[in-house]
DNA sequence: GTGTGTGCAAAACCTTTGCAAAATA
DNA sequence: TATTTTGCAAAGGTTTTGCACACAC
């Protein structure tokens, strides 16, 4: 199995998210402000899953606060520019996770603790392509999730 | 492969979806009221998806015209008892379908007309099943939505 | 008759938007 | 300097809820 190539580091040289941001924003006649730039590190120091709230009570104890409607207008930046995925799971709000340098994967989400699993199965993305193939369909991207209880809930007591 | 036994006919009688909410609501010392028994015969004359909204003018031109709380009250039960599948496809609102005598199927959404395709494949079933056994996961249900161009789209100008 | 269901309107919820002031290229 | 961006607060849309009255069992 190769091993994957090496990255350029990811800490604000001339390539990783940040230059994929200013790229996007180039593109759209956009600029990087302090606020962009806050949002994306923080994002970038988040592991799994978190909903706008817990991301703004964090971009807010960092050293460049931002207002609700910053960080909304540019989640929908930084989902656009590819670096954040969104995830509507069934409660009534939306939940985001960072997708920079990771490959695509899929969840379980436990209905008992909210866990959520990541898997990837390249068969299951092929039968994917093959079904979309038989129906003419040109997919840009796709969500499966699947729900249930997990094994710690099951065995454990948690 | 096995065929599937034949169901008994779903038109109100001891079997069927009516039976199956009734179940449902005599095991939580719930009533079947006209109201309930209005939003359940007209889902289940129904095709395809459809949101609260439109639902709900569609039940107000019966003979059994419910308010919006009472909608949705019942959508929940009907949810609840099986009979229905509520979607988050991303616009802001909840799109449902009826489920009762229909088979477990995926959904492509086009993004452009937003019609929605189903599908089946027991492969992706299977391999599924195969992910959750890797991961100690006890599944109860999944929901698996591609995102893109349908046919119509690309090809004609709809 | 008792407890449940209904409708109304208001509230709750997350998210988006208009606008004047501030900041960026 | 000309635009873009920000923050605030208000609006937006969907869904939920409190309460008094009506109804099913």
């Amino acid at each position: 199995m190769p091993r994957p190539r090496p990255r350029a580091t990811a800490t604000g040289s001339k390539d990783g998210p940040e230059a994929r941001l200013t790229e996007y924003l180039r593109g759209h006649r956009l600029r990087l402000t302090e606020e962009r730039r806050a949002v994306l590190e923080t994002i970038l120091g988040l592991k799994g899953h978190f909903d706008a709230e817990e991301l703004l009570q964090i971009v807010r104890r960092g050293k460049r606060p931002v207002s609700r409607a910053t960080l909304y207008r540019t989640l929908d930046h930084l989902r656009e520019a590819g670096l954040v995925k969104v995830h509507r799971f069934g409660h009534g709000h939306s939940v985001f996770e960072s997708v920079y340098g990771r490959k695509h994967h899929d969840h379980m989400v436990c209905t008992r603790c909210n866990r959520v699993i990541e898997f990837v199965s390249e068969e299951i993305e092929k039968l994917q392509d093959d079904m979309c193939r038989v129906h003419g369909f040109r997919a840009t991207h796709h969500v499966m999730e699947i729900f249930g209880v997990c094994k710690a809930c099951r065995t454990g007591g948690a």
